[in-house]
DNA sequence: ATATATACATAATTTTCTTATGCATGCAAA
DNA sequence: TTTGCATGCATAAGAAAATTATGTATATAT
């Protein structure tokens, strides 16, 4: 699987993402769901995941809600209104980063 | 044109396979070349530029061949044969790394 | 008892940028 | 004539965003 890593950048995107489909999700259930989602092949570690759900709660785009299940804490965090709008601005760059690498890295296939 | 930055790690790549194309380039070239290739869009500044191609060349993927044109230093690079199978270990990663960056933001694009 | 899965968290370190600055040449515009 | 812009290199300081290594705790399976 080549290259497990994450190019520094996308992961904030990746997190707004999927909540922007499923509500409300806690960070285990992102790593795992990102795993499910790519095959294994992009593992968000712990040290990146937390940080960064902390980051874009502090930023007002998440909001909390604990939850305890099975006697186990459970973070759960969903898209405030500002992080729903951030979130269709993060993706609209992410794509145009990608097509303009693709212009680079393969401009046969840049229509 | 929203967000002129690299994503961490993609640098690297971008050069080894415009140097894949184009037998020799110096270091003003390549952010010209990438300027016009991407219309803009990505620009590679200096303080990135420069320490990637040292460590390219420090890392024997780059051979280093000074030159004086119009009175003016050029510094040419060029794929060693150990910086040719980089680049196309390079690329495939980011190629499998944009397809699963796809298949996470975009789902239905991805066959 | 030990390992694995679930669930959170943070500290130290590394990588890789941005921003700012510096040096030098050549040319065009004011 | 000096001011700015393009050409061409370089490095230092700082920031951002990861990796790696820990730590805590519960539950289940071996």
């Amino acid at each position: 699987m080549a290259n497990s890593n994450l190019y520094k950048g996308s992961l904030t995107t990746i997190i707004l993402k999927l909540l922007s489909e499923h509500d409300k999700m806690y960070g285990y259930e992102i790593t795992q769901k990102v795993k499910a989602l790519t095959k294994g092949e992009l593992k968000i570690t712990e040290g990146a995941l937390y940080p960064s759900l902390h980051k874009l709660e502090a930023e007002g785009l998440l909001d909390v809600e604990v939850a305890k299940v099975d006697n186990r804490l459970r973070k759960y965090y969903k898209l405030t209104e500002k992080g729903t709008t951030e979130t269709v601005h993060k993706l609209s760059e992410l794509e145009q980063y990608i097509a303009t690498l693709q212009s680079l890295i393969n401009p046969k296939l840049s229509y």
